[in-house]
Order: structure tokens, then C-alpha cells, then sequence
DNA sequence: ATCACACCTTACGTAAACGTAATGGGCAGG
DNA sequence: CCTGCCCATTACGTTTACGTAAGGTGTGAT
């Protein structure tokens, strides 16, 4: 697998091909690998996103799993809720073309680009603002006379 | 008053001034006029940000409320906390240069500068991100070869 | 047996900024 | 007097993604 994306590894992330030399993680390893907590982990798998082995209640982990939560990760970056990585990782069929859940993925996605567009957008306004501000006060500081002009 | 800024309105803001035509308006008013809900209002009188004249229970914004509240909003705007806001607009003192003020919210203002900056990159992170997965799904939708020859 | 760990579950707490009832007073028009 | 509006207060609800505390199990090492 050398690309990250969205879809195309959720694709070879549920690929239930038992390989033989499956190595299982644990919580503990898993949250260093990805650099997580237990609690997201654990929440996570509430949260039905990802569904590890149990060794007695010990959890373990497959590749499979790492792929999904890698997944999840990625979605978060991106600014998805994990209710809508979560519905979009639910559309994914292992046996099938998933023109379906590629679709859904996309049209979340380009709403999702939408929003982070708009959101650049409002936050270099902020910085535009909050820029000014910062130079008007250095000016106040530097001689208070200016405030007195501008009256 | 020729600027919306940060610092120099809030000087302005506080000048107890009484303006012989000081014209009162109502919570109704001032939320249309800003654009924000009567609760909100209330919601920043309650965390004393503004201090409204009464008539009986009925609040009345004066001048210098409405100079108040544009700051609040541009602080918002911004970035900053409520809790924020109110600390630095308590600092403001109607008698004297208020060079402590501005010192202190000129930190303030640096500190909030490089979260949106941080917040920033990271946005322009998800979005290069969220773009190269949208990118990778349409190109599994066009044709569904792509996906075997990358494994 | 006792430690030190790593793991488990349950479940309340947190943050921010309001939204949303529920309930009631006061005033002008008809 | 009734209705409609604007205003008021109190106070619980909402959202998201975990943090954190409390208490218990299991295992290998000392």
C-alpha cells in the first residue's frame, strides 16, 4: 500500500484475506504505533469503527484493523465527525465494485472540502483582522498621541 | 470612529462621555443591528461583558454597549474565548494611556496569531489531503483497475 | 505472596456558547 | 377584556471526542 487515501485504503483495509503470518497488537502497542490513548482506541471500538479479536477481554489487533484505524485517523484530519467516517466506513462490501461507497465518500468529501474552504476562508479573515489589531495597538503604545489625532 | 479595531475601539468603547442625544436601544434592536440573538445578549451580560442600563427589567444600550459589543464580536471573530475577552477589556482603565492593557492584549493577540497560523497549516493539510483521497476515488470510479494494479 | 504492569469496565466530567423550553409581567390595538 | 408582542428569569439540553477517576482481573518476575 503506498498511498494514504481515503478510499482506496479503506478498500485493501477490509480485505478479509487471512494472512498466515497475522501479527495481533495490543491496546498498549497500538496506541504507540499511531499515537493515540487507550480511551480513543477503546472509544473508538464503542463507537462500532473498529471491531478487534479478543483474547479473553484482552484486545487484539490485525492489520485489518490498523488499516480501518489508520482510516479513521485520516478522517479526522480531514475534519469528518466520526459518525460520517463511521457511515462511510459502514458502505464499504468486500465483494463488489463499491461504486456505492465511493460515491457517498465523494459526495461527503467535496461537502466536506466546501466546508474547509470556507473555513480558510473565515480564518484568514481572522488573521487579516486580528493583524490590524495588533498594529493599531503598537501604535497606540509606541505615542499615544495617535488616538488623540483619530478623535 | 473610522476603525473596527481591537484595541483602539475598545478606547473608545469605555469613554464615559454622555452624549447629550444618548439614544437607548432595546434587546430586540441591538439583535437585529448586530446580527446576534437575544440570548446571546443576555448570555454576555450574564458573563459580564456588558452592562446595559434598565428601565424597570428591560435592558437599555447606550452608546458606548454597542461599542462594547462590536469589539466582543470582533473578538469572537478572532478567535478569542469570551473569558478572554472579558480579561482584556476589564484590564481597560477610562483614566490613563493603558499601556497595560494594550501590553496584555497584545500578547494575547500574538499568542491567539500563531494558533490560527498553526490552524492554518493544518487546514491547508486537510484540504491538500481531503483532495489527493477525492482525486484517488474518482479515479476507482472511472475504471476499476486502477485499485488491483496498486496491490 | 507481593510487585509492577498492562489490561478491563463503568460512568461521571469537560469545554464553549449559546438553544430552547417553561412561565410570567407590561403595554398598545381593537 | 382579549390578543399579540416584546421583554424578563430560571434552568436544563446540546454538541464532540475523548479525559479521568474508581475499582477489578491477569500475568510474569522477584
Amino acid at each position: 500500500m503506498k498511498t494514504d487515501n481515503l478510499m482506496a485504503d479503506h478498500a485493501a483495509a477490509a480485505t478479509g484475506k487471512p494472512h498466515e503470518t497475522e501479527e495481533l497488537t495490543r491496546i498498549g502497542e497500538m496506541a504507540k504505533l499511531f499515537g493515540v490513548t487507550l480511551r480513543t482506541l477503546r472509544f473508538y471500538e464503542d463507537k462500532g469503527l473498529i471491531n478487534p479479536q479478543r483474547d479473553g477481554s484482552t484486545r487484539l489487533y490485525t492489520h485489518r484493523d490498523k488499516a480501518r484505524l489508520k482510516l479513521i485517523l485520516l478522517g479526522r484530519k480531514v475534519g469528518f465527525s466520526l459518525r460520517d467516517v463511521k457511515q462511510m466506513m459502514d458502505l464499504y462490501d468486500p465483494s463488489g465494485s463499491n461504486a456505492r461507497q465511493l460515491k457517498v465518500a465523494l459526495e461527503k468529501s467535496e461537502k466536506q472540502m466546501a466546508r474547509l474552504q470556507k473555513q480558510r476562508a473565515l480564518l484568514d479573515e481572522a488573521i487579516a483582522d486580528l493583524s490590524l489589531s495588533m498594529d493599531e495597538a503598537r501604535r497606540m503604545l509606541a505615542g499615544n498621541t495617535a488616538q488623540q489625532s483619530a478623535a
